[in-house]
RNA sequence: GGCGCAUUCGUCUAGGGGCCUAGGACGCCGCCCUCUCACGGCGGUAACACGGGUUCAAAUCCCGUAUGCGCUACCA
């Protein structure tokens, strides 16, 4: 098994997923996952994107047996493999300019047919002097046999049929010796004895030529699967411009690496009907590429929130707390917030697990600790909705906390249920207001805990300080 | 334009001739639980792209149409 990606931008999350059924295949059969960067565009690669790739496929936990190889570190195997095509007369230097390229797809389009390059083959001794002079020099083509056929006995569409008629002589070698990708991947999953190719469906195109390649070269092409593409909510391929599309985006997020495991690994293939949750040992055990579906999925980010929320209930208080105070470390979360910070968070961590879908919610849950009282438009229009009310039960519950000597969860709510019932208000009215007042939120975490954490003195201060901001709205 | 691939609830999917009155999950809606938002539980909503075949019987097999996507570079 292999995952070959080029180093050209982040881990998307298609190749994320395309690394995952490759290592969960490796790690089911046994058999050797090799990682492999395609790197013959020297333009585009760049080693920031390799680290990258390797720092997110750790995170995700997959790792390699073998590599990481670099295609920009091969070039002799490759310029070896050409010259054998060139012994077998399987490629030939082709001297057309790109206007004539042009102009022979062009043509081949407006005709209707395949725009299908093929290269002129025997030039005159003329022609060639005169690229010589000219200094020109040639890309390097495949022979495409006119005639037969190359089919692709595919493990997930059945056999896939491409006519050599529509396949052009493809580039193997520029002109200034390079390899390029059909001759680069083919050669390396020959060399590399690589059994089994799985890769993106968009892919599948190039399939017929690699495997020209190989049997150009004497090799015996390896078995293929391609797998569908993920898309955005539009539809299309899933790309930056629809949100969370990197590895990276998801783990900024807050995502817990299993939990875009296990979701990466139900896009495209299921187990049965039923199983969802399923931890790293089941998805190696459940997993087959027999069962990887034909048609492309959308990748609905909700899913997976809703995923990682779960996961992060199922875990351990301890780990937990550990887990949030090391993404709230590592995002920069306590630099502005004083020493006291990380104390409180590790406080309010079981106040906030049960709660948070992803780690990145935290603040929107717990913020409020952090900061001076502020309100949320849409929690303050609720006070203001009936501002008798508001003062009320925000002044009932003022009066037994600001005398309360037992101030714990349970002090707490003791004495707030026993005002509650006084004022003969339900739960929900009475409630609301109270966490309002102090959190500034109509979500947050829990009012009882949240109290006993904030303390009676900053809690009788922003009671005070909600009050009075009522009572100036009375008045006017 | 050419070639390839795909098409089951909004989304991920189960299904491979009778077990399908099409199952599960997410979302959404409702109810319940909890002295609070959340969490959790229960219930509901909602799909075989269309048209022809084949067959006693088709979501399942065949053909066509439509739609979508991918590829169509001296990118990978």
């Amino acid at each position: 098994m292999r995952f070959a990606p080029s180093p050209t931008g982040s881990l998307h999350v298609g190749g994320a997923r395309t690394a995952l059924f490759n290592w969960l295949i490796a790690r089911n059969t046994g058999g050797t996952f090799v990682l492999r960067l395609e790197d013959t565009d020297r333009e585009r690669s760049t080693p920031e994107s390799e680290a990258e790739i390797l720092r997110c496929l750790r995170w995700l936990g997959l790792d390699w047996d073998e590599g990481p190889f670099r295609q920009s570190e091969r070039s002799e195997i490759y310029t070896t493999a050409v010259e054998r095509l060139k012994a077998a007369g399987a490629v030939y230097p082709s001297w057309e300019t790109d206007a004539e390229l042009n102009a022979m797809r062009e043509e081949a389009r407006a005709n209707k047919r395949a725009p299908v390059v093929r290269g002129r083959r025997h030039w005159s001794d003329d022609d060639l002097g005169r690229f010589a002079a000219e200094g020109r020099k040639p890309v390097w083509r495949f022979a495409v046999d006119v005639e037969g056929q190359t089919v692709i006995d595919d493990y997930v569409r059945g056999a896939v049929t491409f006519e050599h008629a529509q396949i052009e002589d493809f580039a193997v070698a520029r002109s200034d010796g390079t390899p390029m990708y059909n001759l680069a991947a083919a050669v390396d999953d020959m060399e590399m004895n690589i059994t089994h190719v799985v890769r993106g469906e968009d892919h599948i195109s190039n399939t017929p030529k690699q495997m020209m390649v190989i049997r150009g070269l004497g090799g015996t092409p390896p078995a293929y699967a391609h797998i569908p593409l993920i898309l955005g909510p539009d539809k299309k391929r899933l790309s930056k411009r629809h949100g969370a599309a990197s590895t990276e985006d998801l783990e900024v997020k807050g995502y817990q690496p299993h939990s875009v495991m296990n979701a990466l690994a139900l896009l495209g293939w299921s187990y049965d009907d039923k199983s969802t949750m399923m931890s790293k040992d089941e998805l190696i055990e459940n997993f087959s590429i027999a069962r990887v579906s034909k048609s492309p999925a959308v990748f609905d980010e909700k899913k997976l929130q809703v995923m990682n929320g779960r996961y992060l209930r199922l875990m351990e208080p301890d780990e937990f707390e550990e887990t949030l105070i090391a993404f709230l470390t590592q995002t920069g979360y306590f630099t502005d917030k004083g020493p006291a910070a990380e104390a409180l968070a590790r406080q309010s961590a079981p106040l906030v697990k049960r709660k948070l879908t992803t780690l990145d919610e935290y603040d929107s849950l717990a913020g409020w600790m952090f900061r001076p009282l502020e309100f949320e438009d849409e929690a303050w229009e609720s006070l203001v909705a009936d501002v008798r009310h508001s003062i009320q039960v925000i002044g009932g519950g003022l009066g037994r906390l600001e005398v309360l000597d037992d101030f714990t969860n349970a002090g707490i709510k003791e004495v707030l249920s026993d005002q509650l019932h006084i004022l003969g208000e339900n739960a929900r009215e009475f409630l609301e207001p109270q966490r309002v007042a102090i959190t500034g939120q109509k979500i947050s975490t829990g009012i009882y805990e949240s109290l006993e954490l904030l303390g009676r003195d900053e809690t009788v201060k922003r009671y005070r300080e909600t009050l009075g901001r009522l009572a100036e709205l009375w008045n006017a």
